[in-house]
Order: C-alpha cells, then sequence, then structure tokens
DNA sequence: ACAAAAGTGTTCCTCATACACCCATGT
DNA sequence: ACATGGGTGTATGAGGAACACTTTTGT
C-alpha cells in the first residue's frame, strides 16, 4: 500500500487588526472554485519541512521570516476523494506585509480573515482550526508573537497581536511591564519610533528565550483539542 | 511519487518508579537486533489514528486505558533505507501492568527505563526524544498524569508519576493541596486504600478538565524543541 | 509506643490585576 | 494647550514554596 504525501500550510498573519489567513481558490476540481490551504506534494528527494518551506516562499516570498512549524497529519481514508492521500499540515506564522503571489496551479491566493469565514476543501476546516487553536496555546508559554511582527517592533504592535490572536483586550501597562521583564522575551534596541501621535516608543528585536517564565495565561481558557 | 507510510508508537509508563518506554528488538534487517519503536503500516481503509490504535492492541492488549495523541512525521529522504517512508508518530501514556506481548513481526517487545537508553534503529531516538518532551510539557497543562495511573489512585501515585517523568521531587503536602484544588484535575471517589503502611490515602478518578487552571509548572524548563 | 504516610495550617514571597499618574511627542 | 499614546508606581489579592504540625493506620 502506498500513498501520496502532501504538505499544507496554515499561514497566518496580522492585516488590519485581524488574525488572517492565506487561502487559495481551486483552479480545477475537486472543490474547482472553492477555497482551499496552499498546499502540493512533497518531491522525491526532500523532507517534509524543506517541502513546507518550498511551498511557502512560493506563495509568499517570505524566506526566513516569521516561524515555521509542523503541526499535524491529516489521513483520513476519504479525505481527498482522488484516492490515498496524506497530508502534513504546516503552521506559519508571518509578519503582515507581503503580498501574496499566485500560487504555481495558478490559483489566485488571498489573505482571509478569520471571522466569518466560509467552508473550506477538504478537511482544511479541520485543520486550519488546529493550526489557530496552537497559535493561541503558543502565544501563551513561548516569544512567537513576535514572528508576526518586523524584525525591529514595538511593545503596542506585540500587544496588538495577542488582541488579535486571543480575540481579547490587555492592559496596555501591565502587558507593557510584563514583556520587559519577562528574561529573553524581546531585546531593547536603542532605538525608537518617531512621527506617530503621541510619545516615541522603543524598538524591541525578538529575544531568544525559547519559552516564557512565567508564561502568559489567557483567562478564559478554551478547551485542549486532543 | 508515492510512499510507504507507517506509524510507530511511543507508548511510555512508570515501571518502579522509573518512566519506561515500551521497545521492539528488530528480528529482520535493517537494524537487526537493534531496538526500535513498535510500529507497522497503515492499512488501505485505516485512518492514521485507528492504525495507532491497532498497533497499541497489538503490543500492549490494552484498549481504551491510558492515553494516545499524534505526536508528529517524520519523513527525511534517508530514514529508512528500504525507500521512502512517511512516520507518522504516535504518543501513547499508559499505567503500569500490561506485560508486552511479542509483536506480530515475532520481535521481542520490553518495557525499557528511559535512563543510559542506547541508541534505537532508523530516526526513533529523536522521536523518542520529541514523545518525551511531549508527555513532560503535556504534565504542566492537563490532568494526563492520570493516564499513568490505574482507574483508581492515590494522589501519592500521581505525585509520583510527576516526579518520574520530571525526574525532580516534589513536596507531598503542597502537591496534595494543589492537585485537590484544582478544578476538574481528580475526583473523589469516597473510598480509600487499607492495608498499607501508614494512613488510609483517599482514592481518585481522573476529573474532567482538558486543562489546568492554574497549570503545574517546572522549575528549571527544558527548551521547547521546535 | 513508634514509624510511616496522609493531610492541614501558616508564613512568606512572587506575580497578576487594576488603576492613578507622569512623560514625550504631534497638532 | 491639548490630545495621544508610551511608560512607571502602587495597592490588593491569588497562588507557589517552605515547613511545622496533626491524623490515622500497621507493627
Amino acid at each position: 500500500m502506498t500513498f501520496a504525501v502532501t504538505v499544507d500550510l496554515v499561514m497566518l498573519t496580522i492585516r488590519d487588526g485581524a488574525l488572517s489567513v492565506l487561502l487559495i481558490r481551486r483552479a480545477i476540481p475537486p472543490f474547482q472554485g472553492g477555497y482551499a490551504l496552499p498546499g502540493g506534494f512533497v518531491l522525491p528527494d526532500e523532507d517534509l519541512g524543506e517541502a513546507a518551506e518550498r511551498e511557502l516562499v512560493e506563495e509568499t516570498g517570505l524566506r526566513g521570516a516569521g516561524h515555521l512549524e509542523q503541526l499535524g497529519s491529516y489521513g483520513a481514508p476519504g479525505r481527498d476523494p482522488r484516492g490515498r492521500v496524506v497530508t502534513v499540515a504546516y503552521l506559519a506564522l508571518l509578519p503582515d506585509a507581503p503580498a501574496p503571489r499566485a500560487g504555481s496551479d495558478a490559483a489566485a491566493a488571498d489573505w482571509v480573515p478569520l471571522e466569518g469565514l466560509a467552508d473550506l476543501a477538504f478537511d482544511h476546516d479541520r485543520i486550519l482550526a488546529d493550526g489557530v487553536e496552537r497559535a493561541r496555546a503558543k502565544l501563551e508559554y513561548t516569544p512567537l508573537a513576535a514572528a508576526f511582527c518586523p524584525p525591529e517592533f514595538t511593545i503596542a504592535e506585540l500587544r496588538q497581536v495577542y488582541e488579535a490572536v486571543w480575540a481579547t483586550r490587555l492592559d496596555p501597562r501591565n502587558f507593557h511591564r510584563k514583556v520587559t521583564s519577562t528574561e529573553g522575551f524581546v531585546e531593547a534596541t536603542g532605538r525608537s519610533t518617531a512621527g506617530e501621535r503621541g510619545r516615541p516608543a522603543q524598538l524591541f528585536t525578538r529575544g531568544t528565550a525559547p519559552v516564557l517564565h512565567p508564561p502568559l495565561l489567557r483567562k478564559g481558557q478554551l478547551p485542549a483539542l486532543s
């Protein structure tokens, strides 16, 4: 028994304050004209992560920015009507700005806000939901929120990431203290913003800590999936 | 391009106070005579999780006990010398006692303590390390430690699970208060142990909460992998 | 009586929360 | 001057760590 193996990407970013995902419109059946996650087949000499990174670059042109990690695999017998296909889903957290390019399948790609999103092709609804929940959980105990920001960012930008991903409001003053006092979360650059309204803000880069101590916990937590 | 798809299981339990993993001795090449994780091919009409559960039952005879979740997929081009094989790894947390049965490949299965474990076949070292780290992390935020215990257990048994998995010592008194006061962690049965040394202990069953509020954090945390 | 393990009370400290307040800039 | 957002100080309360102490059994 052999399988086709694909990688599908849940690419998330913050656009106009809304958590958004990159979707393509399928040009060919099945699910022609429907929205789907971008993805493609794993090539003969490629590792899974390499295939995901290749797809990411093809869709966005971004290389090395943001964050890419494996999300999980989906291989139910009937998930693709064309045959037995196992997909390895990856989660990407990206800074805003990358104008989506048309994929190699000549399908149009768009950033779509998650709010009130229509059904997706295949089992991509489930994959997307798993990816969003993973992202929400990871913001609690890792400094990965910075992956949504440009190389240098203000504490307020970082807070807006949390507010968009968690769909909550956070106290700007407590958030500021928390972030700057947690070892390895962010690193001050010494530079500041200018030309904006209000007092200039310090610019930071992402810190080196792989996990946050202590974590930044959500209040009303959503139930875990697995 | 097609692939062979397998599931491999990281099955963990506590034996004599030591975190242990079920390994098989390979009867055939490659890596003949070496230790490996139990696993096998996904069948034509099987979902990935079903294949993992089938392998779990084949190896241990346990059905419905413990906890089973997907760990991740591994598909580097050279990971199996016989060809292109993608494996979907699953993590199982099991109560002690199941005498390992010989697998269907006529390979001997043994519970092996993690301390000072020799090299494993294929990339199973990496998969095992990922599984152990996942288990360690999950004990922080979920009540899954109970998956290592029999249906009814004492707080001391639960504490010994944490001590074995985290390789630390926890204060029995603070641990008791913490567990019993965290909503949905454990449920009192009203019954108690008898015939043991010291004061009898209340028996509990696993609670219904999917996540712990607040979590039970490790002190010196290991760095995350991804 | 004693050992052993279960379970409670108490103290101290860290950190989250709420919010008053000051700072530095654009208009 | 005033609005706007950046950033600090501080009081209160919940929870973690340490540990003295009581309870309930077996030997």
